[in-house]
DNA sequence: TTCCAGGTGGACA
DNA sequence: TGTCCACATGGA
């Protein structure tokens, strides 16, 4: 266990809430558990923006860190955006205060938003949850188990029945192509992180069962391009009822990510789920 | 029960 | 190029 303390904009509901994770679990003591690649992490607030974490501290330094973004000024971020020529980010952006665009793995992110099309967020939860029990390996902590999401070999090498039992419905044969793709070297992810934006979604697309909005989702999340900007259902009645005469990208480049984040939070928040 | 969900591929005009 | 529809499942 240890402790520390951070200053810029940091909150662990909103972060679990923002529909960007899908491997966050809330725990009896209020806090999280998070899975990120080989590693689990017990993450809790205290007060004062303390946090305990579950980890020593190099393995803060090296992962979790990164894997928070700790490194972008948020707060900076926020108060790009005035009150008088923009009162609807304004606002969200007050809403979705402490949200991070977290730095994860850019394969797990591509098979979760593969799962997540034209469903909600508790039933991607429990699909990308199965698929990990099924096909991921298995880890032991304090008498406690739990699994890594599994590689593109492994789910390639899964049965037909095995991939459906993880109700993932029609998506299956897209699941598979993506392992496919990746495991034969016709997508290249890491790569990915430092190519430019037209050429990540035109690359992301060229997957079976990937368009533009799951490409955009994994260049964000994934690949941590913090100006790519998704449009889904939540985002296209924000730009229907906020921005009727057009949104302004240009002008919050390059973080239109992160605003995007800000936005369909506050609004999923203020007229979606209870 | 009904509607809808962090959509996409494919058919058709 | 643009529009329409099926798709599989479960949460609310």
């Amino acid at each position: 266990m240890m402790e520390i303390q951070i200053l810029d904009d940091f909150n662990l509901d909103r972060i679990a809430d923002s529909g960007q994770c899908f491997r966050w679990t809330k725990d009896d003591s209020g806090g999280y558990r998070i899975i990120h690649k080989d590693k689990l992490l017990r993450i809790r607030s205290l007060e004062n923006g303390i946090f305990a974490l579950s980890c020593t501290e190099d393995e803060y330094l090296r992962i979790w860190h990164d894997y928070f973004d700790l490194e972008e000024d948020y707060r900076a971020v926020r108060r790009r955006v005035k009150q008088e020529e923009d009162p609807f980010l304004a606002w969200a952006c007050e809403r979705g205060k402490g949200i991070r665009i977290l730095r994860q793995d850019p394969w797990e992110t591509l098979i979760s938003f593969i799962i997540s099309q034209n469903r909600n967020i508790p039933a991607i939860k429990r699909s990308v949850e199965l698929l990990c029990e099924s096909a991921g390996q298995r880890r032991e902590e304090n008498g406690c188990s739990y699994f890594l999401f599994p590689g593109p070999e492994k789910i390639l090498s899964m049965s037909d029945e095995a991939l459906a039992a993880c109700r993932l419905g029609y998506r299956c044969r897209y699941v598979k192509a993506a392992a496919a793709d990746v495991a034969e070297g016709r997508l290249d992810l890491e790569r990915l992180r430092y190519a430019s934006e037209e050429e990540t979604i035109e690359a992301l697309t060229g997957v079976c069962g990937v368009g533009i909005k799951v490409a955009s989702c994994v260049s964000l999340f994934g690949l941590h391009h913090v100006d790519a900007f998704p449009v889904d259902v939540w985002i296209r009645r924000i730009l229907e009822n906020e921005y009727p005469d057009g949104y302004p990208k240009e002008k919050y480049k390059p973080y239109n990510g992160i605003y995007q984040q800000y936005m369909f939070y506050g609004y999923r928040e203020k007229y979606g789920r209870k």
